[in-house]
DNA sequence: ATCCCTTTCCAAAACGTTTTGGATGATTAA
DNA sequence: TTAATCATCCAAAACGTTTTGGAAAGGGAT
């Protein structure tokens, strides 16, 4: 493969002067410049990154740690969606995307500290992390620049972006409230997670807004899958039949709910009210079609990567974003029958 | 950060002693090694993956393409579960995977090849490109090793994985033709891409088989796009109301010819049946679910990755994969009325 | 005492860049 | 004429590894 030798032997000149005409410098004359232009481009020369990484210390490169690319992880389009927002960002700033296959085996052996490192990665986007993964822990001692999806980390190299989860499940309550509902459940995901703990957070606060009562035993867990949902909702249905709708803490749990609904023969949105939130696509195209929480998942995305790079150019000291989401309102709730 | 020199010094040895030593070879002391290993963890040390790569001349890195990991490619799950596949492959060969966004404004001024000289990739894996694509030419040309997925190209250094598309569509057509329809029209993609042309033939074949008649008015083009398809279902049903099946290229068409059939009050499956390709998400979620010939995304991708990694170690002659698929039968697809 | 293995180590070159700190000669200002 | 400035170039060091081709020392066999 072509270098920089080979292009100042053809030239007659040296490499500085290569690298330097190459490089857009205004101590090479012009048609020196041309010359070796015309040269590199005759002999097909493409720089190697490798090499101008390692004398100049930066690789023009993030990491991208992800723990739902796996084949279960494929329902829902989040992570993809996420993906395509940090593509699309990183592509207008010319970084490249690595993606660290941490498959549970190298994860032992294997720090997150070390995978960075060794890639030389200037910074890192983390998704899909619980919050007793292994790697959380180390981000924090670790000074390496990274940028979380959903999980609060926040230091002087660490920030995170999420949707205000709260407010998210306020919007849903709220629209429930208004079309008379009282007795409102919720289908939560487990308890590790942050958003989960926001999102039930925002569940109670919208019920006290409303001036209904809040019943522990209506809030449930179906630690985000469609089955588990499916299984906890038929008890909570048939234990508290008065249960007239539920907020679910993401759209697949609500799709489980529907299908519960549905094993015990009530109708949605007739005989029960159900709420997702994420909005994946499955949401709009299902019959009936979900009233969900939408969130921005690409602009979370694009906002993790552009956050990751003001961090680690140090052009300001915000370690958090916040991206807004809109309830939508489609086929699964409705009015309460007088 | 620590590198290999640190270690020499503080251990009393050569760089060389420290590279064999952390390498495995066998012409170190135990107790050299021992204490080696122990300053490394001591200090932190990683290696610098760009200065091995560089004096190795490989960096265990691969490459991917991808022309539809943009925002509106969200909807199928194809570029993800493909992608997915690959991870996983990758992830168990200790092969990183690095994104090349190519946004349209950067695919005009790099070439594919300067992309992949610069980055050092081993090989590459290509999704989603079109026949006329630019960079498709240049696959050829260059001597990269790379994959395609569902674009025929073979050479040396070059093979794909695709499904078998014809015997794909035969399957579709047969199903129908057992449930007794004979007016069947096709719903195809465009033009320019290799498994339209392959399912277009397998359609014809199948027609063929079970002693059908093939109406050129009766294959039109919906181009991958839903509301497309719609349109194009739409005029189709309109203009020849003898149709009782539509064959599609692709669920989301599908998705829109059951919405045009709607639209002209012909309930599906009873007064229209429909079949898809691809198997996406959506396909089992909407109602009336698809009937479609499911392709395993996951192991195209998988084998992408693997036949990648054969062609770059040459250890096979190998350059083509055919993944199979399936019918899956559902509800858009029914006997015909007496 | 000599020769030949083993074991254990290392100096130096190489990979392909960028950057530093001038050097050279020509032009301009005094 | 001399000094200062400018335009153009370059040698060498540096980045952090791996690999090559030995060297040195110790132990056995003869």
């Amino acid at each position: 493969m072509a270098t920089i030798k080979d292009i100042a032997k053809l030239a007659g000149v040296s490499v500085t002067t290569v690298s330097r005409a190459l490089n857009g410098y205004s101590d090479v004359n012009a048609k020196t410049r041309q010359r070796i232009e015309e040269i590199a481009k005759e002999i097909e020369y493409s720089p190697n990154s490798l090499a101008r990484s390692l004398v100049m210390n930066k690789t023009k490169t993030i990491g991208l740690l992800v723990s739902g690319l796996t084949r279960e992880g494929a329902k829902d389009n989040i992570v993809f969606d996420v993906l395509t927002g940090i593509n699309e960002f990183c592509g207008a700033h010319d970084y490249d995307i690595v993606l660290f296959n941490t498959t549970t085996s190298k994860q032992k052996e294997k720090t997150y500290a070390q995978l960075c490192r060794e890639r030389r990665v200037e910074g890192v986007i983390v998704q899909g992390i619980k919050n007793d993964d292994p790697y959380l822990l180390e981000i924090f001692d670790s000074n390496i620049p990274c940028v979380l999806i959903d999980v609060p980390v926040e230091s002087e190299t660490a920030g995170y972006v999420t949707t205000d989860n709260v407010d998210g499940s306020m919007k849903a309550v709220r629209h429930l409230a208004e079309l008379g509902h009282e007795n409102i459940a919720m289908m939560n995901g487990h308890g590790q997670a942050f958003v989960s703990k926001e999102r039930l957070k925002g569940f109670e606060l919208g019920m006290l807004e409303a001036d209904l009562p809040i019943r522990s035993e209506w809030i449930v867990n179906g630690e985000y899958s469609e089955s588990k949902a499916q299984e906890m909702g038929l008890k909570l249905l048939t234990a508290y039949p008065e249960v007239t709708a539920v907020v679910c803490a993401s759209d697949l749990m609500a799709l489980g709910v529907v299908r519960a609904a549905e094993q015990l023969g009530r109708k949605v949105p007739d005989q029960l009210s159900v709420t997702g939130y994420d909005d994946i696509t499955l949401a709009s195209y299902v019959t009936p079609a979900l009233t969900t929480v939408a969130q921005d998942l690409f602009r979370m995305g694009y906002s993790a990567a552009d956050l990751l790079l003001s961090i680690l150019h140090q052009t300001s000291e915000e370690r958090v974003r916040l991206i807004e989401n809109e309830l939508k309102i489609r086929n699964t709730t409705k009015e309460i029958k007088q």
